[in-house]
DNA sequence: TGCGTATATGTGGATATCCACATATCATAG
DNA sequence: CTATGATATGTGGATATCCACATATACGCA
């Protein structure tokens, strides 16, 4: 118990500009990134019901995203949470100014976390 | 004269920010934007110089910063000078932040860019 | 009109990306 | 141990991206 120590903390995310603009270029990425950010932590069910996106897609990107080192993911019983790496504070800001500035973006994802049960589940 | 009205003004680019990002997620695209930006304006050839690009590469992807809404060119006799188009705050203060976070990004090719002879060219 | 420089575009091929479908792994309940 | 729900990964194919090379266009000048 008292465990539940994040490695990552040190040596935040080494990834390169380029790499990082690459990860917020495709649609299932950047709103889990964005859905993630502003809600701390989700698993793959939430962000699958949220994004309305099968499975598979959902996870692969979100693999893709613990790779590339923007997300890491704490098994926790049967789900798996998402929250954000030690992310340097310039790539903070820009998804924080996205989120800001584009607010219809996750609007409809947003209202599908909310309203979605979740007793009956994670 | 006094007529370089430049059209853009009205109408910031249309952009999506997945459509924003992939335009930085390539390497000649994303320093070619924070050299315009941190220039003001550049042609082609200077482009090129800084980059160390082949000019059908550096060219191409102007086009498509173009076509994105993300860049205006303007041509000026010979040369084609590009700059920033009228983008919305929160893109400017993405760019802002990379340019400020990853100085060694653009070093090398802000050197080339000043020790570049400028009457020898545009 | 013809030349040289600057810039843009057509094109094919190599590679990367993304998806859907099937299947594997892991945890928990019975 | 078996079944079930949650998550991850293998795979093939469709599509997109990027590059190099050739070529076209635009401008200024002789």
């Amino acid at each position: 118990m008292a465990s539940t120590a994040t490695l990552s903390l040190i040596n935040p995310a080494a990834t390169s500009p380029v790499a990082f603009f690459k990860a917020l270029s495709e649609p299932t990425r950047l709103l889990s990134l964005l859905l993630i950010q502003s809600h701390g932590e989700l698993c793959v069910c939430e962000l699958m019901r949220a994004l309305q996106q099968p499975q598979t897609k959902v996870s692969r990107h979100l693999s893709h995203l613990r790779q590339v080192g923007l997300l890491c993911g704490e098994r926790r019983g049967q789900w798996v949470f998402y929250r954000l790496a030690a992310l340097p504070e310039w790539m903070q800001v820009v998804l924080r100014e996205t989120h800001a500035a584009n607010p219809t973006l996750l609007g409809p994802a947003i209202g599908r976390l909310a309203a979605s049960d979740r007793p009956s589940c994670c």
